[in-house]
RNA sequence: GUGCCCGUAGCUCAAUCGGAUAGAGCACCGGCCUUCUAAGCCGGGGGUUGCAGGUUCGAUCCCUGCCGGGCGCGCCA
């Protein structure tokens, strides 16, 4: 049931190592890609399909005993190898001891004649190269058209439910470009998993419990008192940034002086701390916090809803207008007020992973490949981060999602080993859970890299991106880079409204398309029934190729979690495109030929817009 | 110190399960607007894939060891 390379991968990730932080790919997730090895249902696969039934026509020929040998289609870079190439027969060579040319031939003598197939060649060390018929190609247009925005799904993911939790930024303060780099991944993941045929759901985790969330309302809270003609000194470590005190002004303006403490009784008796004394800081924060929460009684909670809501509220405004919408808000808090932490922390007790030692509860994690153990419950009796997160991920798994995708910055991979380690001694799968990560994002202006401290506020937020170079470069500049490196974000590149500027490179070939259209002025429901057999040129079969090419560009991109493929993928069709537009004229006299070139770039277009659409990148008909 | 990620053209990056001659863009040089949008196209130079071994028909990819850069290693989140 398993093929080779799952087989593999199952191997070795057998002894269930903290292997998370390594890139991810469905094909190092078994059960996930043996199954997907199994499916075959989008448009290009019918070839595919097609074309490996041939070889297994052959193969249960010339070895019979080797039938379970998968047959492996790749496209060769070079032209003069054909359009698809099997590596059948260096495979075989091993199994059966012979020469892989002489395989080659045998399999070449069984394989049945097919109207998609004109020839196949015997090349290099054994390659079989299949070279297709016109009409396997001109198949391609025709079900563009039939499909239309829904050309390029599959049925990869059988319908599997699949969860993408991303950004999850904390609310105490605006998203930054780094948040943005998450999000346009997230986004394009999900949606690209959507297309592969995942059941997705994109969900955002607000940690809206624990000392950074009071911090916040304490921050809010002495801003508003400043607002009310109070003076009491802001702490050091608090929040600093302007939207603090935008809360306090809108608290002012909607429950008047109700927060107001006096002063004399907020300052009485905290201790005394300078502000390079850090755990003095800290512990006056503390402090700070207690006496917040014992002055304002219940208000404290109003205050700190209030707060909160707003500051949710402005970070799904900017990822709206980002193009990014969630399914869920799951409330960090909840998982306490639920009951849902102790109940996980109760299950790992029952399963005999936790003990006590120096009053703090701890996980063994180290039983399950982490470095060191982990400590749920401080000796306060507060619990930690991590104690939520398991009930997070416990509860991500009782909701029924078969698979889990959480999308974190790089600087928490070393997180990863103990969350996969809660899952196994919770009793479930760790492979379920996969962590790409994202590196960090450098924005450059003027070829020099812009300045941000987070201390001073400095630090530039999405939404100023947003501001300066708008959504469509924006997100593609993000999504067009692996996720597991750097980004070096060039601000004025992205801004350009110039040939330099790659995104507009794909707008420009898709409103192009619709350019000519216009200029044709005919009846486009008159196209798909047009007769493509004057499609023969090189530039056409080229870009016949790409649409076949598509559908397993998406499916690429899903079991590789890796977005930025179909950037690249979009990009090179638009150059095919371009390069068809200046060497070929459309509307041409001649009726057959002029009708065949529009059902063509029509289906190019529809291939660019899906795809842009995926990676939520506008598709104009005007430039 | 230890764990993880990264290292490809001058710069920014690709490379389809380990496949055939490692590809784009920018920059540089030279051409193409009387013709569907020149935000475009065509051509040219540019490489010991950090280094050294190993695995095999075949390695940018897998393994080992070095070198260089980044990140992590809390009863923080």
């Amino acid at each position: 049931m398993f093929h080779g390379p799952a087989h593999d991968a199952l191997r070795r990730q057998g002894d269930c190592e903290p292997s998370g932080a390594t890139r991810p790919r469905f094909k190092d997730n078994p059960a996930l890609y043996a199954m997907s090895r199994m499916t075959s249902s989008n448009a290009s696969q019918d070839l595919r399909t097609h074309l490996a039934g041939l070889f297994d026509a052959a193969l249960s020929v010339v070895a019979p005993d080797a039938r379970a040998t998968p047959v492996v289609l790749d496209r060769p870079k070079n032209s003069a190898h054909g359009d698809y190439a099997c590596n059948l027969a260096m495979q075989l060579a091993r199994v059966l001891g012979k020469n892989p040319r002489q395989i080659a031939q045998q399999i070449l003598d069984q394989m049945p004649d097919s109207p998609w197939v004109s020839k196949v060649e015997i090349a290099g060390a054994g390659f079989l190269n299949i070279f297709l018929t016109p009409a396997a190609r001109h198949d391609a247009v025709r079900r563009v058209f039939s499909t239309g925005t829904a050309y390029g799904k599959g049925s990869f993911g059988q319908g599997k439910k699949v969860q993408v939790e991303f950004v999850s930024a904390n609310p105490t303060g605006p998203l930054h470009v780094g948040h943005g780099r998450g999000a346009a991944y997230g986004d394009s993941l999900a949606a690209v998993l959507e297309a592969a045929g995942y059941t997705v759901t994109r969900e955002y985790y607000i940690n809206d419990a624990g000392r950074q969330m009071d911090i916040l309302s304490v921050s809010a809270w002495v801003r508003y008192l400043e607002a009310c003609g109070e003076s009491v000194p802001f702490p050091p470590n608090g929040y600093q940034g302007d939207y603090v005190r935008d809360r306090a002004n809108e608290l002012k303006a909607i429950d008047g002086t109700r927060y107001v403490r006096p002063v004399a009784q907020i300052l009485d008796g905290l201790p005394e701390a300078r502000d390079d004394d850090e755990p003095a800081v800290e512990a006056r924060m503390d402090a700070l916090i207690e006496r917040t929460r014992s002055l304002l009684g219940e208000d404290f909670g109003h205050l700190t809803r209030y707060v909160l809501d707003r500051q949710v509220e402005g970070i799904r405004d900017v990822l709206n207008r980002f193009g990014v919408r969630f399914d869920m808000w799951y409330s960090e808090r909840s998982l306490y007020d639920s009951g849902r932490v102790a109940e996980a922390l109760a299950l790992l007790d029952e399963r005999g992973h936790l003990y006590v030692q120096d009053g703090a509860r701890w996980f063994r994690s180290t039983a399950f490949g982490d470095d060191k153990d982990r400590v749920v419950q401080r000796e306060n009796g507060l619990y930690t981060y991590f104690a939520s997160d398991i009930a997070y991920h416990h509860d991500k798994i009782q909701r029924g999602f078969e698979l889990t995708v959480d999308v974190w910055g790089a600087d928490h991979h070393g997180y990863i080993p103990r969350v996969k380690a809660a899952l196994q001694a919770m009793g479930h799968n760790p492979e379920s859970l996969i962590v790409p990560l994202i590196q960090l994002v450098a924005l450059f202006r003027g070829g020099e890299p812009v300045r941000m401290g987070k201390r001073s506020g400095s630090y530039v937020t999405l939404e100023d991106l947003l501001d300066d170079v708008g959504v469509d470069a924006t997100r593609y500049f993000y999504i067009a880079r692996k996720c597991d490196q750097h980004l070096d974000f060039d601000l004025d590149l992205a801004k350009s409204q110039s040939n330099d500027n790659p995104v507009y490179y794909i707008q420009y070939a898709h409103a192009r398309v619709s350019s000519v259209l216009e200029q044709w002025g005919g009846d486009r429901a008159s196209l798909p029934a047009a007769d493509l057999a004057p499609l023969e040129a090189p530039p056409e079969r080229q870009l016949l190729q790409r649409l076949i090419d598509y559908p397993d560009v998406i499916e690429q991109a899903a079991r590789d979690l890796a977005p930025h493929a179909l950037a690249f993928f979009l990009r090179d069709v638009a150059a095919d495109f371009h390069s068809y537009y200046n060497s070929t004229h459309f509307l041409v006299p001649e009726e057959d030929v002029k009708l065949a070139r529009l059902a063509l770039i029509t289906a190019v277009q529809q291939v660019l817009r899906n795809g842009l659409s995926l990676l939520g990148v506008g598709a104009p008909d005007k430039m």
